[in-house]
DNA sequence: TTGTAAGCGTTATCAT
DNA sequence: ATGATAACGCTTACAA
């Protein structure tokens, strides 16, 4: 292994001092452009590279950008990584991706770790911070940004959406496809879900329809496998419902092949509205109803966000609300459906 | 904000020299009992916490696992994630993951990021590094696992199990059951998937039924609506076919739906087999056949070899053939069953 | 525009 | 068992 190329190396190559080549490299503008020239292609010719670790102590700055999401194999989350790391991409930052599961405990040693590490800017996700996570990023003293939801007063900058306007507004939309006994299946129950719920209580409240016993939920991890056992509970409960509002579409999806076994038919007798609109959802049969929201694009945003405030540039709003949308397929086509096929 | 505490400001509290501060911290064993307790006390008390680039830049090493795989939205690798994150929690090592996006140029990037960091250890997908990248891990100087597969000779560890002999086991399953015009739908076509395909050839050809015009890919990521889409692009070349070998579970789910809407009777006139056993695949209707590999082992073993090799210890082993198994369900059942239902 | 000097916070090395 | 001193490779602050 040929040892390693010290910034000093190229400035004694090119006849100058380390701190030129050290401003070539960060601020061009400030070096003549003889000597810059010079210094590029001495650095391209020795294979200088510069040492993070050095850097990071000398300026007191990384160029990591510390990302916290509660679970790697929620499909959510990866979404919301890939707009993550499809912005960064050609960008001088580094991503530091910190696994939480769903643990205030972890979130908080994480927070830790990364703020140790002086990062550039940081992610985190969700309202719900315990005290000592505040006090952390209070002192982090860099850009933070709140992802997959608003709501609240920011820490610094949020990007998301109202979950719970979104649990209304699926609820809404099956009560005005003419279902009435709606029920509820909620997995994992994080704070997300939670407020997924209470705006199905409020619509369903609103609609005078509300009974404890059409809510389902459990904190195991959500699954399509589980989506069937979720529908067998409810079922198993009462008779009496006619749709059920999933707090995600892999319970979606279960609870549909489930119908499929009991040959309950969607959506005649039975609406299936799910959350987060997998690409899935469009090619199963009935298509799935589902709540879209732009998961890309919150990363995406996030990581604008950050690089807008690390650039020393004014935010113009410091909450971005990406709002959701409604998107209605074949599986909350609704009861009036068979009204019409019987009057047909 | 309040000034950090330093090991000097520990070192002073209780009277002893930065050093030997740093020696209770790192190696406990070598200072006395009581000095021991003393410092272990100031450090809780000041709330001295280590910083990781001054440590990095003195000891020309930190606590970084380097992980690099070409997907974050992909289920395979959110499970191999899973495994990798499950088995390094407690332990004082922290997860740099790089997606590179099947780019081979991005990989070499990212592993050129890296290994400036002088990581702890490396862990890359796959077997086909660019002569570039291989450079890299060559002077790395640290323990570097190669995942998802084996073959050839390794960097350094490997553990996986090979593709080609699942493609050719899963080809095999389905001549077994009886099913004769097998076709192949492979999507994204990175090499794991054309080793698969290489294994399914030489099963077909085995049997004397390979038929080129079987074989349908494309180079867009797998998602469920493609395999909709390339069931479609098959039966459009011919509709002598019996079975299809989905290279993975996506594209077997799709196609299931796909088969639904065409109204074709699985297993009964065709059989389904996908890859990656999706906890899906055992509830879907009828119950999919798919190949198990054990994704989150992988990543917890490639963390444990790594780490042997850290702590010095010898490894029996450098290659681990996790396997795979092939789990029969319904749509594999076999054009079998409807002579055995015609019979009856 | 370029350079000098003094750290940044820790650990390796060599003493004691 | 503990300590003094010199790195580690770079950047900041100030000087020329």
């Amino acid at each position: 292994m040929k040892k390693k190329v010290k910034l000093i190396d190229v400035a004694d190559a090119v006849g100058v001092s380390a701190i030129t080549v050290s401003r070539v490299l960060r601020k061009p503008e400030l070096v003549s452009e003889a000597v810059r020239l010079r210094v590029t292609e001495a650095v391209a010719r020795l294979g200088y590279v510069p040492d993070p670790a050095a850097r990071a102590l000398a300026s007191a700055r990384t160029d990591v950008l510390g990302i916290l999401i509660p679970s790697v194999t929620n499909n959510v989350f990866s979404n919301v990584l890939r707009g993550i790391y499809d912005r960064v991409e050609g960008l001088p930052f580094n991503i530091q991706l910190g696994n939480t599961r769903y643990s205030l405990l972890e979130e908080e040693r994480l927070l830790g770790v990364f703020s140790r590490q002086r990062p550039a800017g940081l992610i985190i996700t969700g309202l719900d911070q315990s005290h000592r996570s505040k006090t952390l990023l209070a002192q982090a003293d860099c850009p933070i940004v709140q992802i997959m939801e608003i709501g609240g007063d920011p820490i610094d900058m949020m990007v998301g959406f109202s979950h719970r306007d979104a649990g209304r507004g699926a609820t809404r939309h099956l009560q005005e496809r003419g279902y009435r006994r709606i029920g509820f299946l909620g997995a994992r129950m994080d704070p997300r879900t939670q407020r997924r719920l209470e705006g199905y209580e409020q619509a369903m409240k609103e609609a005078g329809s509300f009974d404890e016993r059409l809510i389902v939920t459990t904190h195991r991890a959500s699954t399509v496998t589980l989506g069937c056992e979720l529908l067998g509970e409810l079922l198993s409960r009462t008779h009496e419902i006619d749709a059920v509002f999933c707090n995600n579409d892999d319970l979606a999806i279960g609870v549909l092949f489930e119908c499929q076994r009991r040959r309950i038919s969607v959506p005649d007798d039975f609406g299936i509205c799910g959350f987060n609109d997998l690409e899935m959802t469009a090619v199963a049969n009935p298509p799935l109803t589902s709540v879209r929201t732009n998961r890309e694009e919150m990363g995406r945003r996030a990581i604008e966000m950050l690089i807008t405030r690390i650039t020393g540039e004014p935010i113009d709003d410091p909450v971005v609300d990406l709002g959701f949308e409604i998107v209605a397929r074949q599986s909350t086509a609704g009861p009036i459906a068979r009204e019409g096929r019987a009057s047909a």
